[in-house]
DNA sequence: GTAGGGTTAG
């Protein structure tokens, strides 16, 4: 009974008095010394039923003085791990530091101790900790030995590694997870797949996946999301139809879950492969997930990205509002903004503010959308109005809506004023806007800046000498394209790709790589003969090569969306929708191409380009031009 | 008892 002996009175008051902690009623006095067993379990699970009201720095240091002198600190291991891992993961920033104190404070700390260190540290904002702590260098010297590690400590390591990205300490960690004899334990092992995936290594994730005997739903689903959210969306479909083919013969536990279909979902609107989503929709169907809300919200952008507005809209309005979450509305926003519904995207963001709290992604949407349908005094008015901080997305999202409309002044002042650094991509939006309205001045100062930020694609090097040569600066011209030449420019191919019966075609400029490339040339030159019947004039400012008009013709004529429809027309029948994606923003010449093919040939285009869809028909286009 | 997989973003 010695252990109970360092409690007294006086501490006892002091904890008391420290407040918080009783739920309601009068003040209890604190448990004496326990003098049975019963007496030590029933003052042990008063401790623990208070652990989760612990809500504030103070009320963890109490609690934890009461442990001190209750002598519970040192001899109930599994009270003093719980509290360890109710402060290690309290979002308060003075939670986990207190938490290290504590475990350096513990003579000989067991594994529990250390894990639930690890998992705080994994879960903050600085995750290498947890290597430090595995390290034992991160707690100051003299500090206790660290316990031995167990599968948990290593999934907490692993959830740490994946979130800092840190390939080779996954690997490690795959070392010790093998060594420590745990390479068997499915949910460890699924966190490995997880953290190699997340650390951009797929090779890996695939074949820690492969050499499994035993895997469950999770583990084909941390390999499922990590192909579709890294850069395999292709692959995730391909280990997506491996799943869906054989469901019926694998065990329960591998069965699919509303999360496959999600992460499926995901790569097919990446992919923008409408056949792919409507199958995963109609798998989805078959095992009773298609109403549940998560599954809906991943419909609602599939069917977005894949160009069907219609049924995104309408998957959205199948969720009963009461089941609609913040995703569901940023989703259906996101998807009318793409598509250049900007009134509507206003609308339903309205709707959802009485009821639910708008975050970032909501209103970098309804911005977009205000954006790309010209809305611009919307925009700023919701700007103005935003109740979360903006970030670098929703000022350039502003400074490419004041751009456009030609309040150049505003736009810059926009960058020279907010409170964070302006990126390349902001630069690149000024640079755009001085292009659109030639303001020489501006265009050479984002030049300026995006050759200081490192940025050198040919695109800031086309606009810039566009700027010059719509003012006749013709030695200006000469000298962009010399440092274009001396640069060694970062070309971005631009590449489209249109599915046609279930199968993607490819198509890169000027490319001969496709079987049908001899007719699909043709067809171009046929389509240009007729459209210049309605008045096409081949506007080649876009090109910056050192060639001459009639070469740079060419070279806009391949253009891969060009490509891409022409394959359309000849491998479609009359009057059907041709979908065409384009990994960059669709160019000007394209897009007056796109808009007589429409009206010439009878057809309705929609093309997806690297930020919003563009439908094309009877020679207009939904972006009314404003893109 | 303690752990694994998810959707939205210029």
């Amino acid at each position: 009974m010695y252990r109970w002996g360092i409690q007294t009175d006086h501490s006892a008051g002091a904890i008391r008095h420290g407040g918080g902690l009783r739920p309601s009623g009068p003040a209890s006095p604190m448990p004496s010394p326990p003098s049975t067993a019963a007496a030590a379990a029933a003052a042990v699970q008063h401790l623990e039923s208070l652990l989760p009201r612990l809500t504030s720095v103070p009320q963890y240091k109490q609690f934890h003085a009461r442990l001190l002198t209750s002598g519970y600190l040192g001899s109930h291991h599994g009270l003093r791990a719980r509290f360890l891992d109710r402060i290690a993961l309290s979002p308060h920033p003075a939670a986990l530091p207190h938490a290290l104190l504590l475990l350096r404070s513990i003579p000989f700390p067991v594994t529990n101790d250390l894990n639930a260190a690890l998992r705080g540290l994994a879960a903050s904002p600085h995750p290498t900790r947890s290597f430090l702590l595995l390290a034992g260098r991160l707690l100051p010297a003299p500090s206790p030995p660290l316990p031995r590690l167990d599968a948990l400590s290593l999934s907490f390591a692993l959830k740490a590694s994946a979130r800092c990205s840190d390939a080779p300490t996954t690997l490690q960690l795959h070392a010790r997870l093998v060594r420590l004899g745990v390479a068997a334990d499915v949910r460890l092992v699924t966190t490995l797949v997880d953290s190699y995936a997340k650390c951009g290594d797929l090779a890996s994730a695939r074949k820690v996946f492969d050499e499994m005997t035993v895997r469950d739903v999770a583990t084909w689903n941390a390999l499922l999301a990590g192909l579709a959210q890294g850069t395999e969306p292709n692959l995730a479909l391909v280990l997506f139809h491996r799943l869906a083919e054989n469901f019926q013969e694998l065990p329960s536990r591998e069965q699919p879950n509303e999360v496959t279909m999600t992460a499926a979902l995901s790569a097919c609107g990446q992919l923008g492969s409408l056949q792919d989503g409507w199958y995963v929709h109609e798998f989805a169907k078959r095992l009773g997930l298609d109403h549940n809300t998560r599954v809906c919200n991943s419909l609602v952008d599939m069917y977005s990205k894949c160009g069907s507005l219609a049924r995104a809209l309408d998957v959205f309005h199948s969720i009963k509002k009461e089941d609609r979450t913040l995703v569901s509305y940023n989703s259906a926003i996101q998807a009318l903004s793409m598509h250049g519904h900007g009134g509507d995207a206003l609308r339903l963001f309205d709707e959802m503010s009485s009821y639910i709290e708008p975050d970032g992604v909501t209103y970098l949407a309804v911005l977009c959308g205000c954006n790309h349908a010209g809305l611009v005094d919307d925009g700023l008015r919701v700007f103005k109005s935003m109740r979360v901080l903006p970030n670098v997305k929703h000022y350039g999202t502003i400074v490419d809506l004041l751009g456009r409309a030609g309040r150049l002044a505003e736009a810059y002042d926009t960058v020279m004023s907010m409170p964070l650094p302006a990126d390349i991509v902001l630069w690149q939006t000024l640079l755009g806007a001085a292009k659109m309205h030639g303001v020489v001045e501006l265009a050479e100062l984002a030049a300026t800046k995006l050759a200081d930020l490192g940025s050198n694609v040919d695109g800031d090097y086309v606009l810039l000498s566009n700027v010059y040569a719509s003012k006749a600066r013709w030695m200006d011209v000469g000298r962009v394209r010399d440092t274009m030449r001396n640069n060694d420019v970062r070309k971005v191919p631009g590449f489209s790709y249109t599915e046609i019966d279930g199968v993607m075609h490819k198509f890169i400029n000027g490319d001969k790589e496709h079987p049908r490339w001899q007719e699909i040339y043709r067809a171009l030159d046929e389509i240009v003969s007729r459209i210049s019947e309605l008045g096409y004039e081949p506007e080649t400012s876009n090109v910056l090569h050192d060639i001459g008009e009639e070469e740079k013709q060419y070279a806009l004529c391949y253009h891969s969306e060009k490509l891409a429809i022409a394959f359309g027309l000849i491998a479609t029948p009359p009057g059907e929708t041709l979908r065409v994606i384009k990994n960059l923003r669709i160019c000007g010449d394209c897009h007056v191409v796109a808009k007589l093919i429409s009206k010439a040939y009878g057809r309705v285009i929609v093309i997806r380009d690297r930020v919003r869809f563009h439908q094309f028909e009877d020679g207009n286009c939904s972006c009314k031009d404003y893109w």
